[in-house]
DNA sequence: GTCTATATTGTGATAGAC
DNA sequence: GTCTATCACAATATAGAC
């Protein structure tokens, strides 16, 4: 029982389906996900539409991929994050860790954000679970923070770890990666103005 | 030449189009343009799929008026704004009333922030250049708020008013009427976090 | 103004050859 | 693993009666 030509198999399937994620993340973040046909994602994978199925299971599926891949990558930036002792710096970390990936990642972390709610059952619940994880240790951080001292106390952990995911996140929206400011910069800027205020000193 | 029965033809119209219209800004904002047929439109709105094709042209028009109209009452705050004379003041009410105005109509403005981009040709682009406007305008009453010594000046308009933008925006994916906080609440919290910073005064 | 019925096109997904 | 061919169905929109 001789195998034809594919020595290489595992090599070439995991080529061609990382074309497809990136197709998928490409489209499902320009157009969004239900705008998005199997014809524009086997195009930009550079195979015919048929030749989908044998690397996926259905559309949501590869959403699934996407949303369940970038929350992975997120849950990276926490662990960063608390490597810094210090609680300050912990949290600083995290503001400019949170700001370059979710930019340089751009079309994956759209999709997740704004797409998951196009998921159904099972995969739905889960990556809304991961995504209530992320911003839960978030807070913690953000708690932290507070009982050391550095950050303010007359508001709660709550409303200010909302407030700063609000400030980064919505960047995705409208950043361009031709845009005058590099991800990373944007990153200490909007660090600046969360922790500082954007009033003048008196 | 008589009418059979149509003596309150223009009332009747309004109110079937407010319905409609009503039932477009619920469902684009919760599943997408994309996602939402007209099936979906014609039962919210409680008429037969054929029947919206006398109040609309297509389903595209229906997004634009969408847009239109909430760019509209974006513009009303920006004059509320600008009623107050002082540079400080008029940021203050700008950031309250900008939040507790997209939040009195979240689907409205959820579906103008993201499935504007659904929009083709040169309503498209009408849509783009009042939403660019009201961006300027936000620009402006920020330099203004510099010029007077109210905000911090190391930083540049344009990204401060990003900043601004970012946090109050984002609040319309996640903020739910059934929330702890108010609409109004939620304005003050943000304008106190977004001028004074989250870090603790030292 | 609203309806029933339908035209027309595009959709996600599958069958089976190679 | 990829292809050609096609299925079954849902989409937006229109025609024309009432």
């Amino acid at each position: 029982m001789p195998r034809s030509n594919n020595g290489n198999r595992t090599t070439t399937e995991q080529a061609t389906s990382s074309r497809i994620f990136a197709a998928a993340a490409t489209l499902f973040a320009d157009r969004g996900y239900a705008a998005t046909t199997t014809r524009e994602l086997a195009e930009m994978a550079q195979l015919e539409r048929a030749s989908l199925y044998y690397h996926i299971k259905s559309k949501e599926d590869l959403l699934y991929r996407v949303c369940v891949s970038t929350l992975h990558d997120s849950q990276l930036v926490i662990e960063n994050a608390k490597k810094q002792s210090d609680p300050a710096k912990r949290l600083r970390t995290l503001i400019v860790q949170h700001t370059t990936t979710i930019l340089r990642n751009r079309e994956q972390n759209v999709t997740m954000l704004l797409e998951m709610r196009a998921l159904t059952g099972p995969r739905r619940a889960e990556v809304l679970r991961m995504r209530d994880s992320y911003d839960k240790q978030v807070r913690e951080i953000i708690a932290d923070a507070q009982t050391a001292g550095y950050v303010r106390t007359d508001k709660s952990a709550k409303i200010i770890s909302i407030a700063m995911l609000n400030l980064l996140n919505w960047t995705l929206v409208w950043f361009s990666p031709k845009d005058e400011m590099s991800a990373e910069e944007l990153g200490v800027a909007f660090a600046e103005i969360f922790l500082d205020g954007a009033a003048k000193d008196s």
